[in-house]
DNA sequence: GTCTATATGTTGATAGAC
DNA sequence: GTCTATCAACATATAGAC
């Protein structure tokens, strides 16, 4: 009754309900690829109506990182990341971060694509950095302890885990047939005991 | 001789040299971010001598995505791609990808990041996507046979794998530290077998 | 909160001189 | 083969009415 005034006007939108359609948008085409004008298309608003609610196109690719990186920050600091033997912590750091990926699907897609071209891409792409460096760190421990494979240097094999995970983004769909928990499960299989039958 | 001349010009273009800088400089800052203006500053000639060459930004990309293209479909024609047991045919088309991947960086990297813009993006988008048909058949068909385990979905294992080897063009650089044969022996043995240690 | 109209810059591409 | 000059289209963003 509060919104919408009795007046016939369809739509309602906040910035939090524009933020998640133009990530969709955003990831549909890539953010450069995105116009305003295909923005306010999808809204079924007009361009001027969407500066109504953020100052600009940039803006919300600057909300959406933020928070696709939070989530992930956010994994760290769960007392399970910095307990017990490193290979263990690594499990469940990548449990978590297949979490994170399937429950914002979109924001962490955005995320992936950034190529760092201003000042505020590049700053977000520090901040993957940081935190892969920290599961970085992890596999380095976990090898030392010979719980990871020694014949493959610790970087590439982080790197390869960062791949596999992040490969997610490009197929997995909350509504799809595979359950989150399941992709959880197989992608911590497959990356530690590879996709041959034992 | 015959070429420049005799005068002070220092460059010498043809639509190879200039292909070859342009996918450098696309994968930069990603296509659509790419203007004719940088590509221009980044060969050290005007916009307008660029298109002496080639007729449009979208003519290379083509160019480009055709070639990568080529190099993946080249794999699936060899006899060891379909001679012997799946699992043996996949390790080989699984290595082999690995090699053009890092063979061809630029290209294979470009052809990744498509997102369907245009027609031909989108034709780019289904020649890919039979490529990946192809081993994902390799990959049912070796489940069977009971060479890939059984408790992950063939699709998920097919996907987990492509993720794994494309990303591999986010870090691998011919000038870097790590060899191409060793990425693809380290992807097919992590593929295969998993990180950790037996 | 959304609209129409518009300001201002940048884009991909062309014309024509040298 | 490269240049200067220029175009039409489209970009992001703003002003002000309702």
């Amino acid at each position: 009754m509060a919104e919408n005034s009795g007046n016939g006007s369809r739509h309602n939108y906040d910035q939090e309900s524009i933020l998640n359609i133009a990530v969709d948008v955003f990831n549909k085409h890539g953010y450069e690829a995105t116009s305003m004008g295909m923005l306010a298309e999808a809204l079924g608003i007009t361009k001027s109506a969407i500066y109504h609610h953020v100052p600009s196109k940039e803006y919300l690719l600057q909300l959406a990182l933020d928070r696709a990186l939070n989530r992930l920050e956010a994994i760290l600091d769960d007392p399970l990341a910095s307990t017990g033997p490193a290979i263990d912590k690594l499990r469940f750091v990548l449990r978590s971060a297949t979490g994170v990926l399937t429950d914002q699907v979109s924001f962490i897609t955005l995320l992936l694509r950034v190529r760092g071209n201003s000042d505020m891409e590049r700053e977000a792409l520090e901040r993957r950095r940081a935190f892969n460096r920290t599961i970085s760190d992890l596999v380095i421990q976990a090898q030392q302890d010979g719980a990871i494979r020694p014949d493959i240097d610790s970087r590439t094999t982080a790197r390869l885990l960062f791949g596999m995970i992040g490969s997610v983004v490009d197929w997995y769909r909350p509504d799809g047939p595979v359950d989150a928990q399941k992709v959880a499960d197989d992608v911590v299989a497959v990356a530690f005991g590879g996709v041959r039958s034992e």
